[in-house]
DNA sequence: CGATGTATTATGGCGTACCAGAATATAGCT
DNA sequence: AGCTATATTCTGGTACGCCATAATACATCG
C-alpha cells in the first residue's frame, strides 16, 4: 500500500453494537429521562419483554448500571431505580463544583479563544434551547457546554466522573431548570464563566463555576425538601 | 414486642453473599494486587476454570469491572485488564486533589477532636506498617486515613469516587510507596494535613492535602515515564 | 522462506432451563 | 374480622448449550 497513507486512511469501521450495548443505552436513556422512575422494581422478566432480549442480556445490563450508581440492588428486593436523597445530592453538587471549577480555571489559564468561542456557541444553544421551551435541548446543550470545559483543556477523566454524577441527578436537573427565573439566571451565571475565561482570571473563572453549581445545588435542595415534605 | 427495644434488636443479618458477589471481590483484588495484570486479557472460560463458576457470573462481574473502568473491551479482543496511561494517571491525581482538599477543609472548620484522633491513628498505623516493612498495610492504613477524612465530614459519594479513581492507580501506588525516603516524607506531608485540620485552618489543611497528593503524583509520573521509556 | 488459502480451534454473544427462596394469595379457624 | 397455616406464584441465582465470527495453525506453492 502507498506508504504515504495514514495507517487508518482505510481502516474498517464496525458499525454494529452489540444488543447488550444497545440494551444499555435504551434502560440508561429510560431511568435519566424518567420513564422508569426512582424506586421503580426492575423486574428481570419485565425488561425482557419491555426490550425484546434475553435474561443474560438484561442481567449484564443490570450490573453495569449498578456499578455506575443508578441501579440499587437491595436484598430480597431485587434491582430498583436507585433513589437519591437530599444529602447524596448536595454532595453530588459539592464535587461538580471542585471539578468544573478545577476545568474552568485551566481553561482561564489556557488563554485559547477557541474554547471562548466554543462556550459561547454552547451558551447561545441554551439560550436559544429555553426560548423555543425545549428543555431537553437545554439540558443537552448544558452538557455539552461542560464537556468542552473540560475536554479542552483535556481533563477526560474529571468529564468522566462529572458525567456520572450528573447523569444521577438529571432528574433533578430537569427540575432545576424549569424553576421561575433560571432561563435567565443560568446563562447569565454561565456567561460570567465564560467572562473569566476570555479575561484569562482563572481565581474568577473558578469562582464563578463554583457559584453557578452551587446556586444549582441550591435550588434543587428547595426542590427536594418540598418533595419530601409532600411524602 | 416489647416496645422499649430499637427496632433492629433482634433484626436477622444476612450472612451469605451470592456468589457473583464473591467472584467480584476476588476478580477486582486480583487486578488491583497485581495478579492480573494490565493488558491481560480475561478470557472468560479461564475465568471460570480459576472460579469455578459459571459464564454467567464471570460476564456479569466483567459488566461490574468494565464499569468501574478496571476492565476495558476491545472488540473482536475481548475484555483486558485497563491501562493507565501517565496522562490519565495525572488527572486521577489531581482529581484526588481536589477532593480530599475539600474534605481536609471541611475536616479542619468541623474542628473536631475525633477526627484528629483519628486520622493520627491511622498515620501511626501507617508508620508501623513501613517499619514492619508491610506495604499492603501502608496501602490499606493509607485508605483507612483516607476514608476517615471524607466519611468524618459525612462524604460519603466523594469517598466512593476517589475510591474508583485509586483502585485504578493502585499499581502506581504500590510502587510510589516504596521510592526512596517515601517511608518518611509521605507520613510527614499527611502530619502536616493533620496538624491543620488541629489548628482549624482550612486553608492550610486543603493546601497539604493538595500539597501531598502533588508529590505522590509527580513520583507516579516519574516511575510511569521510566517504564514507558524502558518499553 | 514468504505468501496465500484452507482447516481447525477459541471465544464472546445470546438464549433457555431449572432451582430455591421470597412474596403473595387463599383457606380455615376462632 | 383478624390471625395463622398452607399453597401457589414470582423472581433472582446459577448453569449449560449453541452459534457465528475471529484467531490461529497448518498445508501448499512459487
Amino acid at each position: 500500500m502507498n506508504a504515504d497513507l495514514p495507517s487508518t486512511a482505510i481502516r474498517v469501521e464496525r458499525p454494529n453494537k452489540t444488543l447488550r450495548e444497545l440494551a444499555l443505552d435504551k434502560v440508561r436513556d429510560a431511568i435519566v429521562d424518567g420513564y422508569f422512575k426512582p424506586g421503580d422494581r426492575l423486574v428481570e422478566r419485565d425488561l425482557c419483554a419491555q426490550l425484546g432480549v434475553s435474561r443474560t442480556i438484561v442481567r449484564e445490563v443490570l450490573r453495569h448500571l449498578e456499578s455506575e450508581g443508578l441501579v440499587a440492588n437491595l436484598p430480597n428486593k431485587g434491582p430498583i431505580v436507585a433513589r437519591l436523597d437530599l444529602n447524596e445530592a448536595k454532595q453530588i453538587y459539592e464535587i461538580r463544583g471542585a471539578l468544573e471549577g478545577m476545568a474552568a480555571r485551566l481553561c482561564a489559564e489556557r488563554r485559547d479563544p477557541a474554547i471562548v468561542e466554543a462556550l459561547e456557541a454552547s451558551l447561545k444553544g441554551i439560550r436559544e434551547s429555553y426560548a423555543a421551551k425545549d428543555m431537553s435541548g437545554v439540558l443537552s446543550q448544558t452538557s455539552g457546554f461542560y464537556q468542552t470545559l473540560f475536554t479542552k483543556v483535556d481533563r477526560d477523566v474529571a468529564w468522566g466522573v462529572v458525567n456520572l454524577l450528573t447523569v444521577r441527578i438529571n432528574h433533578l436537573r430537569s427540575m432545576t431548570i424549569k424553576t421561575k427565573n433560571r432561563d435567565v439566571e443560568g446563562p447569565a451565571q454561565m456567561e460570567k464563566i465564560v467572562e473569566a475565561i476570555r479575561e484569562g482570571d482563572g481565581e474568577a473563572a473558578y469562582k464563578a463555576a463554583l457559584d453557578h453549581v452551587a446556586r444549582a445545588g441550591a435550588i434543587a435542595e428547595a426542590l427536594l425538601a418540598a418533595q419530601q415534605t409532600a411524602e
